[in-house]
DNA sequence: TCGGCTTACACATTTGAATTGG
DNA sequence: ACCAATTCAAATGTGTAAGCCG
């Protein structure tokens, strides 16, 4: 029986990687300069360098930089997936959360043994349609809502050493899917009848390299068979029937060799043996049965996957697998819905400066600020802008911690300034907050519960122009000491955790404002990631104005 | 009227405490 | 007293279907 223990969300031992890993490397032409120097040939080279540097800090960097960009990632049994994605994968969203099935495992390689990093997933539109299923099918609706708050999933293990990650599979199967606007259990929300995407970020957090300093460093990984449909009720019956099939919760609706328990069952009761959306699509698959299958989801394999790097200097443009090539009538899709992004700070005089380094008790931005935030991006800044996504919702690894008193007695980070907020908290408000302010007349969010703090309602993070004029030194914040100390609670001799926690009963400790640390991270990689990606990443930077700033020093 | 959503339900799995035996 | 294996109940995950809602 597979196990959450000792290690969490990484349970399972990995079997040896065959063919049901698909693997997406990071590995391009920048590696040139270093490739003498493979990442894994040498980890106590790169430990070394990330832990105690000996040499001069361009080498210290280098080394850093070489590591992020061999890591590859393997997709766990993406066989499953494209079954799933051929048919047109659907996902569960409920105002409870929902887990993904299949769940989203990969098998990590090529990251230094020794350098610590945070693993965290994204959901993200893959185009700005709604769709409907109509004749057996996925068709546009019309355009998409307005996307939720931007939340991501950071892995309970975060932060982890590269050889925990690469240890075994790393599996974000408690995931939780929700349609629930106001979600307080930091779940990813979404739109029903959307399209998303999911993405894997992984961040280099070591404690002597956390995010403000120069050699941040992160990559993401786009795999386009696990984009999905959210649907708050399965559409299409083939998929239905891989869950059935495949989902192991779901075996009480497996029939068996000679008849169908479930069926008798039902009969038994005198229920109707068969819906009638399920009559309705069976019928409608038997009279089209003979039409090639139609998958809106393959329309994401005609995203690119690139990879880039933050002066531009490097840009790969590499098309999906052929197998992945869309097969269907899907509308064309966004090739920015889907990318590899792979980015590294070379430039020593440049600054990340976070929002949240200041302080979420700060009074609201200045007026300047929030010009930047005036208007619900259209889907083009949606995914680029850092408004648009800048929430932290590491709900598993916030939910194993206690409070931040608790968590200091255990951490082992005394070091570290202890956070100002705990990381068990509810996902970040702060960008959909300075978001709706700024449009609730057309944006349908409904405003916070009461028990939302004032903290949560803080406005408008700074923007980056004026977060980079901030000075380094001791506002430097650091992911890993949020994260450690999560991680520690969750792992630590201490760690028997009341499951209730985990469970989801909310406990007043996830009652929390957001750690700005944390949204920090976000904003982060939002930020960076999308600085560079398209033509309208420019025009956004060239809006923030705060491009010179980030890449010019 | 209809499509989408919520909810209760039954069943299966997971989890951890309690129990048992060495 | 300690430890490992087993048992068991509660919690959780899952798809279904009825009913609600706009």
């Amino acid at each position: 029986m597979l196990q959450d223990k000792g290690l969490s969300e990484s349970e399972e031992a990995f079997r040896a990687p065959g063919p049901a890993l698909g693997e997406v490397s990071a590995t391009n032409a920048a590696n040139a300069a270093n490739a003498s120097e493979p990442a894994l040939a040498a980890p106590g080279l790169s430990g070394a360098a990330i832990g105690s540097p000996p040499g001069p800090v361009a080498d210290v960097a280098a080394a850093a930089e070489q590591t992020i960009e061999n890591i590859k990632v393997g997709l766990h049994e993406k066989e499953l997936w494209k079954k799933f994605h051929e048919a047109g994968t659907e996902m569960i969203i409920t105002k409870a959360g929902r887990r993904m099935f299949p769940s989203y495992k990969v098998k990590v390689t090529g990251m230094n043994p020794k350098t610590k990093y945070i693993l965290l997933i994204d959901i993200v539109p893959a185009d700005d349609h709604r769709y409907k299923f109509c004749d057996n099918k996925w068709m546009v609706a019309g355009k998409a809502e307005p996307a939720m708050p931007g939340r991501l999933y950071v892995h309970p293990d975060s932060p982890a050493t590269g050889a925990h990650w690469m240890r075994q599979l790393v599996s974000f199967q408690k995931l939780k899917l929700t349609n629930n606007h106001l979600d307080p259990f930091g779940h990813i929300i979404l739109n029903s009848m959307h399209k998303y995407q999911p993405r894997l970020h992984i961040v280099k957090a070591d404690e002597n390299n956390a995010f403000g300093s120069k050699n941040t460093a992160f990559c993401t990984h786009v795999f386009p068979e696990t984009s999905f449909i959210s649907v708050t009720s399965y559409q299409n019956h083939k998929i239905t029937q891989l869950k059935i099939e495949n989902n192991p919760f779901a075996k009480g609706f497996r029939g068996s060799d000679d008849s169908d328990l479930r069926v008798a069952r039902l009969q038994s009761k005198e229920y109707p043996v068969i819906s009638k959306s399920i009559m309705r699509q069976r019928l409608v698959s038997s009279q089209l049965s003979a039409k090639p299958d139609v998958s809106p989801l393959h329309g994401a394999h005609q995203a690119l996957q690139h990879y880039q790097y933050e002066n531009g200097a490097h840009m790969q443009f590499a098309a999906a697998e052929p197998q992945d090539l869309p097969l269907n009538t899907f509308p064309p899709q966004r090739d920015s819905s889907l990318f590899y992004h792979c980015l590294k700070r070379r430039d020593g005089a440049r600054h990340l400066d976070f929002p949240c380094k200041r302080s979420y008790l700060e009074a609201p931005s200045s007026v300047g600020d929030d010009h930047y935030f005036r208007s619900p991006p259209p889907y083009d800044q949606q995914m680029l802008s850092p408004s648009y996504c800048s929430e932290v919702a590491p709900r598993e690894a916030c939910m194993y911690s206690g409070s931040g008193s608790e968590i200091a007695g255990v951490s082992g980070v005394d070091d570290l300034p202890p956070p100002p907020l705990s990381c068990n908290m509810w996902t970040s408000v702060s960008p959909y907050t300075s978001y709706s302010v700024q449009t609730m007349e057309t944006v349908p969010y409904q405003p916070f519960p009461t028990h939302f703090t004032a903290t949560t309602m803080m406005p408008r993070l700074p923007t980056i122009s004026t977060q980079s004029s901030q000075p380094p030194g001791n506002t430097h914040f650091s992911v890993y000491s949020q994260l450690s100390q999560c991680q520690v609670r969750e792992r630590g001799p201490t760690a028997s955790f009341p499951r209730e926690r985990e469970r989801g009963l909310p406990a007043v400790c996830e009652r929390k404002p957001p750690s700005p640390h944390l949204n920090a991270a976000n904003e982060f990689l939002y930020s960076q990631s999308f600085s560079l990606t398209r033509e309208s990443s420019l025009q956004y930077h060239s809006g923030m104005g705060a491009v010179e700033n980030w890449t010019d020093g």
